[in-house]
RNA sequence: GGCCCCAUCGUCUAGUGGCCGAGGACACCACCCUCUCAAGGUGGCGACACGGGUUCGAAUCCCGUUGGGGCUGCCA
Protein backbone atom coordinates (compact mmCIF):
# COMPACT_ATOMS: atom_id res chain seq x y z
CA UNK A 1 0.00 0.00 0.00
CA UNK A 2 1.64 3.51 -0.85
CA UNK A 3 1.42 6.25 1.58
CA UNK A 4 1.61 9.26 -0.60
CA UNK A 5 3.12 12.16 1.39
CA UNK A 6 1.13 15.22 1.62
CA UNK A 7 2.71 18.10 -0.37
CA UNK A 8 0.96 21.84 0.12
CA UNK A 9 2.69 25.14 -1.06
CA UNK A 10 2.64 28.82 -0.41
CA UNK A 11 2.87 30.45 -3.72
CA UNK A 12 2.58 34.53 -3.74
CA UNK A 13 2.92 36.66 -6.59
CA UNK A 14 5.62 38.89 -5.36
CA UNK A 15 3.43 42.25 -5.87
CA UNK A 16 5.17 44.37 -2.79
CA UNK A 17 5.43 43.11 0.48
CA UNK A 18 3.93 40.07 2.23
CA UNK A 19 0.13 41.13 3.35
CA UNK A 20 -1.43 39.60 6.13
CA UNK A 21 -3.86 37.61 3.77
CA UNK A 22 -1.27 35.90 2.19
CA UNK A 23 0.59 35.39 5.90
CA UNK A 24 -2.15 33.82 7.06
CA UNK A 25 -2.64 31.79 3.72
CA UNK A 26 1.19 30.87 3.65
CA UNK A 27 0.49 29.85 7.80
CA UNK A 28 -2.47 27.73 7.08
CA UNK A 29 -0.20 25.75 4.29
CA UNK A 30 2.39 25.60 6.87
CA UNK A 31 -0.01 24.16 9.39
CA UNK A 32 -1.23 21.89 7.33
CA UNK A 33 1.84 20.28 6.07
CA UNK A 34 3.63 20.16 9.70
CA UNK A 35 0.26 18.74 11.04
CA UNK A 36 0.65 16.17 8.45
CA UNK A 37 4.15 15.41 8.45
CA UNK A 38 4.38 16.73 5.15
CA UNK A 39 6.50 18.98 2.88
CA UNK A 40 5.99 22.87 2.67
CA UNK A 41 7.03 24.11 -0.92
CA UNK A 42 7.58 28.07 -1.44
CA UNK A 43 6.57 29.17 -4.70
CA UNK A 44 7.29 32.56 -6.20
CA UNK A 45 4.78 33.35 -9.09
CA UNK A 46 6.51 35.47 -11.31
CA UNK A 47 5.20 35.04 -14.63
CA UNK A 48 4.68 38.62 -14.92
CA UNK A 49 8.36 40.12 -15.34
CA UNK A 50 6.85 43.35 -13.82
CA UNK A 51 7.22 41.17 -10.61
CA UNK A 52 10.01 39.28 -10.57
CA UNK A 53 12.47 40.95 -8.21
CA UNK A 54 15.15 39.79 -6.06
CA UNK A 55 14.18 42.58 -3.67
CA UNK A 56 10.29 41.94 -3.64
CA UNK A 57 10.91 38.18 -3.63
CA UNK A 58 13.68 38.29 -0.55
CA UNK A 59 10.83 41.04 1.05
CA UNK A 60 8.57 37.98 1.36
CA UNK A 61 11.19 35.42 2.34
CA UNK A 62 12.69 37.73 5.17
CA UNK A 63 8.58 38.21 6.66
CA UNK A 64 7.96 34.93 6.42
CA UNK A 65 11.11 33.64 8.80
CA UNK A 66 10.13 36.77 10.92
CA UNK A 67 6.65 34.98 11.38
CA UNK A 68 8.83 31.44 11.76
CA UNK A 69 7.10 30.29 8.84
CA UNK A 70 9.83 27.77 7.43
CA UNK A 71 9.88 26.06 3.78
CA UNK A 72 11.35 22.37 2.97
CA UNK A 73 11.60 23.17 -0.76
CA UNK A 74 12.02 26.61 -3.01
CA UNK A 75 11.39 29.43 -3.79
CA UNK A 76 10.96 27.65 -7.00
CA UNK A 77 10.33 30.64 -9.62
CA UNK A 78 8.29 30.66 -12.35
CA UNK A 79 9.95 33.16 -14.03
CA UNK A 80 12.85 30.61 -14.31
CA UNK A 81 10.53 27.22 -15.59
CA UNK A 82 9.67 28.81 -19.06
CA UNK A 83 10.74 26.09 -20.77
CA UNK A 84 8.24 23.75 -18.72
CA UNK A 85 5.54 26.22 -19.69
CA UNK A 86 6.46 26.02 -23.38
CA UNK A 87 6.50 22.59 -23.67
CA UNK A 88 3.13 22.18 -21.79
CA UNK A 89 2.13 25.20 -24.12
CA UNK A 90 3.00 23.14 -27.38
CA UNK A 91 1.31 20.07 -26.51
CA UNK A 92 -2.03 21.33 -25.74
CA UNK A 93 -1.66 23.27 -29.35
CA UNK A 94 -0.62 20.34 -31.22
CA UNK A 95 -3.91 18.08 -29.51
CA UNK A 96 -5.80 20.69 -30.00
CA UNK A 97 -6.56 22.22 -26.99
CA UNK A 98 -5.57 25.88 -27.55
CA UNK A 99 -4.83 27.89 -30.30
CA UNK A 100 -3.64 31.43 -31.31
CA UNK A 101 -5.67 34.46 -31.63
CA UNK A 102 -4.62 37.73 -32.80
CA UNK A 103 -7.53 39.42 -31.42
CA UNK A 104 -6.80 42.95 -29.75
CA UNK A 105 -8.63 44.02 -26.47
CA UNK A 106 -11.44 45.66 -28.05
CA UNK A 107 -11.93 42.50 -30.67
CA UNK A 108 -12.45 40.62 -27.49
CA UNK A 109 -15.01 42.75 -26.48
CA UNK A 110 -16.80 43.27 -29.65
CA UNK A 111 -16.71 39.45 -29.69
CA UNK A 112 -18.05 38.89 -26.48
CA UNK A 113 -21.94 38.23 -26.72
CA UNK A 114 -23.98 37.11 -24.06
CA UNK A 115 -23.04 36.24 -20.64
CA UNK A 116 -19.99 33.62 -21.83
CA UNK A 117 -17.24 35.71 -22.77
CA UNK A 118 -14.80 35.42 -25.78
CA UNK A 119 -17.04 33.79 -28.06
CA UNK A 120 -13.81 32.04 -29.33
CA UNK A 121 -13.73 33.25 -33.01
CA UNK A 122 -10.26 32.54 -33.48
CA UNK A 123 -10.82 28.84 -32.80
CA UNK A 124 -10.61 27.66 -36.31
CA UNK A 125 -8.44 29.95 -38.29
CA UNK A 126 -5.44 28.12 -38.17
CA UNK A 127 -3.19 31.23 -36.80
CA UNK A 128 0.78 30.47 -36.19
CA UNK A 129 1.26 33.13 -33.83
CA UNK A 130 -0.01 35.94 -31.36
CA UNK A 131 -1.47 34.60 -28.02
CA UNK A 132 -2.70 31.16 -27.34
CA UNK A 133 -5.94 30.55 -26.21
CA UNK A 134 -7.17 27.08 -24.46
CA UNK A 135 -9.83 25.50 -25.66
CA UNK A 136 -12.74 25.67 -22.90
CA UNK A 137 -14.72 23.09 -23.71
CA UNK A 138 -18.78 23.89 -24.56
CA UNK A 139 -20.98 21.01 -22.74
CA UNK A 140 -20.53 19.59 -19.29
CA UNK A 141 -19.37 20.94 -15.72
CA UNK A 142 -16.33 20.83 -13.67
CA UNK A 143 -16.73 20.08 -9.98
CA UNK A 144 -14.18 21.51 -7.43
CA UNK A 145 -13.74 19.19 -4.55
CA UNK A 146 -13.22 21.82 -1.94
CA UNK A 147 -12.04 20.39 1.73
CA UNK A 148 -13.61 23.75 2.86
CA UNK A 149 -17.04 24.31 0.85
CA UNK A 150 -17.51 21.23 -0.56
CA UNK A 151 -18.39 20.14 -4.42
CA UNK A 152 -18.33 23.55 -6.19
CA UNK A 153 -19.90 23.05 -9.65
CA UNK A 154 -18.98 25.01 -12.81
CA UNK A 155 -20.91 25.05 -16.47
CA UNK A 156 -18.75 25.17 -19.26
CA UNK A 157 -20.85 27.32 -21.19
CA UNK A 158 -20.14 29.92 -18.75
CA UNK A 159 -16.32 29.39 -19.58
CA UNK A 160 -14.76 31.22 -22.08
CA UNK A 161 -11.51 30.79 -24.11
CA UNK A 162 -9.00 31.78 -22.14
CA UNK A 163 -5.23 33.09 -22.53
CA UNK A 164 -2.51 30.92 -21.45
CA UNK A 165 0.72 32.05 -22.96
CA UNK A 166 1.11 35.90 -24.09
CA UNK A 167 1.82 37.08 -27.48
CA UNK A 168 5.53 37.05 -25.91
CA UNK A 169 5.04 33.58 -25.33
CA UNK A 170 5.82 33.38 -21.77
CA UNK A 171 3.13 32.35 -19.80
CA UNK A 172 0.09 33.44 -17.55
CA UNK A 173 -0.28 31.90 -14.54
CA UNK A 174 -3.50 29.89 -15.17
CA UNK A 175 -0.68 27.73 -17.23
CA UNK A 176 2.03 28.09 -15.09
CA UNK A 177 0.43 27.21 -12.03
CA UNK A 178 -1.21 23.77 -13.34
CA UNK A 179 2.11 23.13 -15.17
CA UNK A 180 3.84 23.64 -11.60
CA UNK A 181 0.91 22.01 -9.36
CA UNK A 182 1.59 18.59 -11.72
CA UNK A 183 5.33 18.63 -12.00
CA UNK A 184 6.05 19.63 -8.34
CA UNK A 185 3.10 16.68 -7.22
CA UNK A 186 0.87 19.14 -5.18
CA UNK A 187 -1.26 16.69 -3.23
CA UNK A 188 -2.92 19.95 -1.74
CA UNK A 189 -3.60 23.47 -2.56
CA UNK A 190 -4.78 25.77 -0.11
CA UNK A 191 -4.96 29.58 -1.64
CA UNK A 192 -7.60 32.65 -1.05
CA UNK A 193 -11.06 32.42 -2.11
CA UNK A 194 -10.49 35.30 -5.05
CA UNK A 195 -9.15 32.39 -6.88
CA UNK A 196 -11.81 29.68 -6.76
CA UNK A 197 -13.25 31.24 -10.12
CA UNK A 198 -10.10 30.21 -11.57
CA UNK A 199 -9.83 26.70 -10.38
CA UNK A 200 -12.02 25.32 -12.79
CA UNK A 201 -9.75 26.65 -15.87
CA UNK A 202 -6.45 25.41 -14.30
CA UNK A 203 -8.35 21.88 -13.53
CA UNK A 204 -9.38 22.14 -17.51
CA UNK A 205 -5.66 23.11 -17.82
CA UNK A 206 -5.05 19.33 -16.04
CA UNK A 207 -6.89 17.36 -17.64
CA UNK A 208 -6.03 18.39 -21.11
CA UNK A 209 -2.55 17.77 -20.11
CA UNK A 210 -3.11 14.06 -19.09
CA UNK A 211 -3.78 14.74 -15.12
CA UNK A 212 -5.67 12.44 -13.66
CA UNK A 213 -4.98 13.13 -9.76
CA UNK A 214 -6.06 16.65 -9.16
CA UNK A 215 -4.83 17.96 -5.93
CA UNK A 216 -7.32 18.54 -3.23
CA UNK A 217 -8.47 21.96 -2.90
CA UNK A 218 -9.29 24.39 0.22
CA UNK A 219 -10.09 27.85 -0.70
CA UNK A 220 -9.78 30.21 2.55
CA UNK A 221 -12.27 32.73 3.37
CA UNK A 222 -10.87 36.41 2.40
CA UNK A 223 -9.64 38.56 5.55
CA UNK A 224 -11.47 41.59 5.26
CA UNK A 225 -11.63 45.53 6.01
CA UNK A 226 -14.34 47.31 7.86
CA UNK A 227 -16.35 47.86 4.97
CA UNK A 228 -16.21 43.80 4.56
CA UNK A 229 -14.34 44.19 1.39
CA UNK A 230 -10.83 42.18 0.33
CA UNK A 231 -7.83 43.71 2.38
CA UNK A 232 -6.53 46.34 -0.20
CA UNK A 233 -2.71 47.79 -0.61
CA UNK A 234 -3.98 50.79 -1.13
CA UNK A 235 -6.58 51.50 1.53
CA UNK A 236 -5.57 49.20 3.90
CA UNK A 237 -2.73 48.50 6.54
CA UNK A 238 -1.62 45.44 4.73
CA UNK A 239 2.15 45.03 4.94
CA UNK A 240 3.44 42.12 8.12
CA UNK A 241 6.32 44.28 7.61
CA UNK A 242 4.86 47.30 8.74
CA UNK A 243 3.32 45.64 12.22
CA UNK A 244 7.05 44.52 12.95
CA UNK A 245 7.88 48.05 13.04
CA UNK A 246 4.77 49.20 14.73
CA UNK A 247 5.75 46.66 17.17
CA UNK A 248 4.12 43.83 17.08
CA UNK A 249 5.70 40.50 18.10
CA UNK A 250 6.03 37.56 15.53
CA UNK A 251 4.28 35.12 17.65
CA UNK A 252 1.29 37.13 18.42
CA UNK A 253 0.87 38.25 14.74
CA UNK A 254 0.72 34.50 14.18
CA UNK A 255 -1.51 33.69 16.78
CA UNK A 256 -3.63 36.13 15.80
CA UNK A 257 -3.67 35.35 12.17
CA UNK A 258 -4.29 31.74 12.72
CA UNK A 259 -7.45 32.77 14.32
CA UNK A 260 -8.57 34.28 11.26
CA UNK A 261 -10.96 31.75 9.90
CA UNK A 262 -10.07 28.64 12.30
CA UNK A 263 -10.41 28.25 15.93
CA UNK A 264 -8.63 25.73 18.71
CA UNK A 265 -10.49 23.89 20.76
CA UNK A 266 -11.99 24.45 24.19
CA UNK A 267 -12.44 28.33 23.85
CA UNK A 268 -8.27 29.01 23.95
CA UNK A 269 -7.21 31.91 21.63
CA UNK A 270 -3.58 32.14 23.17
CA UNK A 271 -1.80 29.00 21.46
CA UNK A 272 1.56 28.08 21.32
CA UNK A 273 2.84 27.05 17.47
CA UNK A 274 3.21 23.05 18.57
CA UNK A 275 -0.31 23.07 19.80
CA UNK A 276 -1.54 24.57 16.75
CA UNK A 277 0.45 21.89 14.83
CA UNK A 278 -1.11 19.16 16.22
CA UNK A 279 -4.58 20.68 16.51
CA UNK A 280 -4.81 22.10 12.61
CA UNK A 281 -7.09 20.28 10.43
CA UNK A 282 -8.04 22.39 7.27
CA UNK A 283 -11.36 21.15 7.38
CA UNK A 284 -12.53 22.75 10.27
CA UNK A 285 -11.69 25.81 8.64
CA UNK A 286 -14.32 27.98 8.19
CA UNK A 287 -15.89 29.47 4.75
CA UNK A 288 -17.08 33.07 5.89
CA UNK A 289 -14.70 36.37 5.61
CA UNK A 290 -13.15 37.63 8.41
CA UNK A 291 -12.41 41.26 9.50
CA UNK A 292 -9.27 42.33 10.57
CA UNK A 293 -9.61 44.00 14.20
CA UNK A 294 -6.09 45.18 15.05
CA UNK A 295 -7.76 46.05 18.66
CA UNK A 296 -7.69 42.46 19.07
CA UNK A 297 -4.20 41.86 17.63
CA UNK A 298 -3.44 44.65 20.15
CA UNK A 299 -4.52 42.61 23.52
CA UNK A 300 -3.02 39.71 21.97
CA UNK A 301 0.17 40.90 21.55
CA UNK A 302 -0.10 42.28 25.19
CA UNK A 303 -0.64 39.31 26.23
CA UNK A 304 2.94 37.90 24.64
CA UNK A 305 5.17 40.87 25.59
CA UNK A 306 3.65 40.21 29.25
CA UNK A 307 4.41 36.45 29.08
CA UNK A 308 8.46 37.43 27.67
CA UNK A 309 10.87 36.78 30.48
CA UNK A 310 12.01 40.78 31.39
CA UNK A 311 15.46 40.18 29.97
CA UNK A 312 14.06 39.50 26.35
CA UNK A 313 11.48 42.21 26.80
CA UNK A 314 14.48 44.55 26.86
CA UNK A 315 16.18 43.37 24.46
CA UNK A 316 13.48 43.04 22.28
CA UNK A 317 12.45 46.82 23.30
CA UNK A 318 16.02 48.24 22.15
CA UNK A 319 15.22 49.00 18.50
CA UNK A 320 12.65 51.16 19.75
CA UNK A 321 14.90 52.86 22.29
CA UNK A 322 17.62 52.89 20.19
CA UNK A 323 16.36 53.99 16.29
CA UNK A 324 14.79 57.54 16.68
CA UNK A 325 14.05 58.02 20.48
CA UNK A 326 12.57 61.13 21.36
CA UNK A 327 15.65 61.68 23.80
CA UNK A 328 18.74 62.43 22.68
CA UNK A 329 21.14 59.15 22.44
CA UNK A 330 23.54 59.64 24.93
CA UNK A 331 20.89 60.09 27.51
CA UNK A 332 19.79 56.55 27.09
CA UNK A 333 20.62 54.12 29.77
CA UNK A 334 20.43 50.78 29.81
CA UNK A 335 20.41 49.67 33.79
CA UNK A 336 18.25 52.22 33.85
CA UNK A 337 15.68 51.13 31.70
CA UNK A 338 16.19 47.60 32.89
CA UNK A 339 15.58 49.08 36.43
CA UNK A 340 11.74 49.89 35.22
CA UNK A 341 11.21 47.53 32.32
CA UNK A 342 9.40 45.34 34.34
CA UNK A 343 6.92 47.97 35.16
CA UNK A 344 6.06 49.01 31.15
CA UNK A 345 6.23 45.74 30.35
CA UNK A 346 3.05 45.20 32.24
CA UNK A 347 1.76 48.54 30.36
CA UNK A 348 2.97 47.90 26.52
CA UNK A 349 0.92 46.63 24.15
CA UNK A 350 3.16 46.97 21.45
CA UNK A 351 6.67 47.82 21.64
CA UNK A 352 6.35 50.77 20.04
CA UNK A 353 4.38 52.22 23.07
CA UNK A 354 7.79 51.72 25.19
CA UNK A 355 9.14 54.98 24.46
CA UNK A 356 6.61 56.87 25.43
CA UNK A 357 6.34 55.11 28.78
CA UNK A 358 10.20 56.29 29.62
CA UNK A 359 11.16 59.64 28.05
CA UNK A 360 10.84 61.16 31.25
CA UNK A 361 13.68 58.99 32.30
CA UNK A 362 16.18 60.04 29.82
CA UNK A 363 14.93 63.74 28.77
CA UNK A 364 16.27 66.62 30.44
CA UNK A 365 13.02 67.61 30.85
CA UNK A 366 9.70 65.68 30.77
CA UNK A 367 7.05 66.29 27.67
CA UNK A 368 4.49 68.09 29.70
CA UNK A 369 0.91 67.03 28.88
CA UNK A 370 -1.13 70.19 29.11
CA UNK A 371 -4.21 68.42 30.03
CA UNK A 372 -2.65 66.87 32.60
CA UNK A 373 -0.98 70.01 34.09
CA UNK A 374 -3.85 71.64 34.08
CA UNK A 375 -6.15 69.12 35.61
CA UNK A 376 -3.92 67.73 38.45
CA UNK A 377 -1.74 70.70 39.11
CA UNK A 378 -3.32 73.89 37.29
CA UNK A 379 -6.30 73.45 38.78
CA UNK A 380 -5.22 71.80 41.72
CA UNK A 381 -5.89 73.96 44.88
CA UNK A 382 -3.81 71.56 46.75
CA UNK A 383 -1.09 71.11 44.19
CA UNK A 384 1.29 74.25 45.76
CA UNK A 385 1.10 72.76 49.18
CA UNK A 386 1.55 69.30 47.80
CA UNK A 387 4.93 70.29 45.15
CA UNK A 388 6.39 71.88 48.53
CA UNK A 389 5.81 69.13 50.76
CA UNK A 390 7.51 67.01 48.33
CA UNK A 391 9.75 68.98 47.87
CA UNK A 392 10.73 69.01 52.13
CA UNK A 393 10.31 65.07 52.49
CA UNK A 394 12.06 64.11 49.16
CA UNK A 395 15.15 66.47 50.59
CA UNK A 396 17.00 63.94 53.10
CA UNK A 397 14.76 60.76 52.80
CA UNK A 398 15.74 57.76 52.44
CA UNK A 399 15.82 57.03 48.64
CA UNK A 400 14.03 53.87 47.81
CA UNK A 401 11.05 52.85 47.02
CA UNK A 402 9.63 51.85 50.02
CA UNK A 403 10.87 55.45 51.83
CA UNK A 404 9.01 57.25 49.07
CA UNK A 405 5.65 55.99 49.84
CA UNK A 406 5.86 55.89 53.32
CA UNK A 407 6.65 59.91 53.28
CA UNK A 408 4.38 60.66 50.38
CA UNK A 409 1.48 58.83 51.91
CA UNK A 410 2.06 60.91 55.34
CA UNK A 411 2.27 64.18 53.23
CA UNK A 412 -0.93 63.11 51.28
CA UNK A 413 -2.25 62.52 55.14
CA UNK A 414 -0.86 65.83 56.33
CA UNK A 415 -2.95 67.73 53.75
CA UNK A 416 -5.99 65.21 54.60
CA UNK A 417 -5.86 63.71 50.94
CA UNK A 418 -6.11 59.81 49.48
CA UNK A 419 -2.34 58.92 48.68
CA UNK A 420 -4.01 58.50 45.03
CA UNK A 421 -4.88 62.21 45.14
CA UNK A 422 -1.62 63.54 46.74
CA UNK A 423 0.39 61.50 43.91
CA UNK A 424 -1.34 62.72 41.28
CA UNK A 425 0.60 66.38 41.02
CA UNK A 426 4.21 65.29 41.80
CA UNK A 427 3.29 62.65 38.91
CA UNK A 428 2.69 65.14 36.60
CA UNK A 429 5.70 67.38 37.60
CA UNK A 430 7.86 64.42 37.39
CA UNK A 431 6.90 62.50 34.53
CA UNK A 432 5.35 65.27 32.29
CA UNK A 433 1.68 62.85 32.57
CA UNK A 434 -0.91 61.34 34.51
CA UNK A 435 -0.16 57.77 33.61
CA UNK A 436 2.73 55.50 33.78
CA UNK A 437 4.75 53.42 35.32
CA UNK A 438 4.36 52.93 39.27
CA UNK A 439 5.51 56.54 40.92
CA UNK A 440 7.76 55.57 43.47
CA UNK A 441 9.47 53.06 41.54
CA UNK A 442 9.99 55.82 39.13
CA UNK A 443 11.07 58.13 41.58
CA UNK A 444 13.84 55.93 42.58
CA UNK A 445 15.50 55.18 39.90
CA UNK A 446 14.86 58.72 38.10
CA UNK A 447 17.52 59.94 41.26
CA UNK A 448 17.00 62.44 43.80
CA UNK A 449 18.33 65.65 42.30
CA UNK A 450 16.65 65.08 39.63
CA UNK A 451 13.19 64.70 40.82
CA UNK A 452 13.89 68.13 42.82
CA UNK A 453 14.68 69.80 40.06
CA UNK A 454 11.89 68.92 38.55
CA UNK A 455 9.67 69.46 41.95
CA UNK A 456 11.16 73.10 41.70
CA UNK A 457 10.34 73.89 38.40
CA UNK A 458 6.89 72.74 38.30
CA UNK A 459 6.38 75.54 41.41
CA UNK A 460 8.26 77.61 39.34
CA UNK A 461 5.84 77.38 36.85
CA UNK A 462 2.85 77.17 38.72
CA UNK A 463 3.53 80.47 40.44
CA UNK A 464 4.76 82.80 37.14
CA UNK A 465 1.34 81.48 35.59
CA UNK A 466 -1.24 82.60 39.07
C1' G B 1 -24.99 42.04 -16.18
C1' G B 2 -23.07 36.75 -15.74
C1' C B 3 -20.69 32.94 -12.75
C1' C B 4 -19.32 31.64 -7.84
C1' C B 5 -18.84 32.05 -2.47
C1' C B 6 -20.70 33.60 2.27
C1' A B 7 -24.54 34.67 6.38
C1' U B 8 -24.43 33.24 15.24
C1' C B 9 -23.33 39.34 19.85
C1' G B 10 -20.12 45.76 17.00
C1' U B 11 -15.68 42.19 15.90
C1' C B 12 -13.20 37.03 15.94
C1' U B 13 -15.59 32.66 17.03
C1' A B 14 -17.97 27.80 19.83
C1' G B 15 -22.05 25.20 18.12
C1' U B 16 -22.49 19.54 12.91
C1' G B 17 -31.06 17.96 15.19
C1' G B 18 -32.63 17.70 21.54
C1' C B 19 -27.05 19.18 26.59
C1' C B 20 -28.71 26.45 23.54
C1' G B 21 -34.17 30.58 27.40
C1' A B 22 -26.89 30.07 22.51
C1' G B 23 -20.67 29.53 25.36
C1' G B 24 -15.66 32.11 25.04
C1' A B 25 -12.49 36.24 23.51
C1' C B 26 -11.72 41.54 21.84
C1' A B 27 -14.18 46.17 22.34
C1' C B 28 -17.58 48.93 25.56
C1' C B 29 -19.92 49.99 30.61
C1' A B 30 -20.02 49.33 36.07
C1' C B 31 -17.84 47.67 40.47
C1' C B 32 -13.58 45.47 43.25
C1' C B 33 -8.23 45.63 43.96
C1' U B 34 -4.94 49.81 43.85
C1' C B 35 0.14 55.54 44.42
C1' U B 36 -1.86 56.94 38.34
C1' C B 37 -2.27 53.85 34.27
C1' A B 38 -2.00 48.94 33.18
C1' A B 39 -2.62 43.94 34.81
C1' G B 40 -6.06 40.94 37.60
C1' G B 41 -11.14 39.83 39.62
C1' U B 42 -16.62 40.24 39.42
C1' G B 43 -20.89 41.67 36.84
C1' G B 44 -23.43 44.00 32.64
C1' C B 45 -24.66 45.22 27.51
C1' G B 46 -24.99 42.27 23.22
C1' A B 47 -26.31 37.57 18.04
C1' C B 48 -28.71 32.53 15.47
C1' A B 49 -30.69 38.11 8.51
C1' C B 50 -35.89 37.00 6.73
C1' G B 51 -39.69 33.56 4.81
C1' G B 52 -41.14 28.79 3.75
C1' G B 53 -40.45 23.69 4.39
C1' U B 54 -38.42 18.57 6.58
C1' U B 55 -38.86 16.74 11.74
C1' C B 56 -41.93 14.90 17.78
C1' G B 57 -37.99 18.71 17.96
C1' A B 58 -33.78 23.27 14.02
C1' A B 59 -28.77 28.18 15.14
C1' U B 60 -27.84 23.28 13.22
C1' C B 61 -30.94 19.81 7.13
C1' C B 62 -33.57 21.62 2.26
C1' C B 63 -35.63 25.67 -0.84
C1' G B 64 -36.38 30.72 -1.66
C1' U B 65 -35.63 35.94 -0.46
C1' U B 66 -32.58 39.69 1.20
C1' G B 67 -27.87 41.38 2.29
C1' G B 68 -22.52 41.21 1.77
C1' G B 69 -18.33 39.64 -0.97
C1' G B 70 -15.11 37.46 -4.89
C1' C B 71 -14.23 36.66 -10.02
C1' U B 72 -15.32 38.23 -14.87
C1' G B 73 -7.05 41.09 -17.82
C1' C B 74 -2.14 38.84 -22.98
C1' C B 75 -2.25 40.69 -13.18
C1' A B 76 -1.83 36.81 -9.90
Amino acid sequence: MTRVTVRARFSPAPTGFLHVGGARTALFNWLFARHEGGTFVLRIEDTDPALSRDELIDGIQRTMRWLGIDWDEGPHRQSQRGEAYRSAATRLRETGNAYYCDCSRDDVQARTKGDSGYDGWCRDRGLTSGALRFRAPDEGETVVHDLIRGDVTFDHATIEDFVIERTDGTAVFLLANAVDDMDMAMTHVIRGEDLLASTPKVLLIRGALGDTQPPLYAHLPLIVNEKRQKLSKRRDDVAVEEYRERGFLPEAMRNYLALLGWSPADDREIVPIEEMVAEFRIEDVKPSPAFFDVKKLEAINGEYIRALPVATFVRESLPWLETDPPWPPECFDLAVFEAVAPFVQERARTLAEVPSLVDFLFLEEPVVDEAAWDKSIGRSPSAEALLDGALAAYRDCHWDTEELHRVTAALADRNGLKLAKAQAPIRVAITGRSVGPPLFESLHVLGRERTLTRLRRAKDRLSSSS
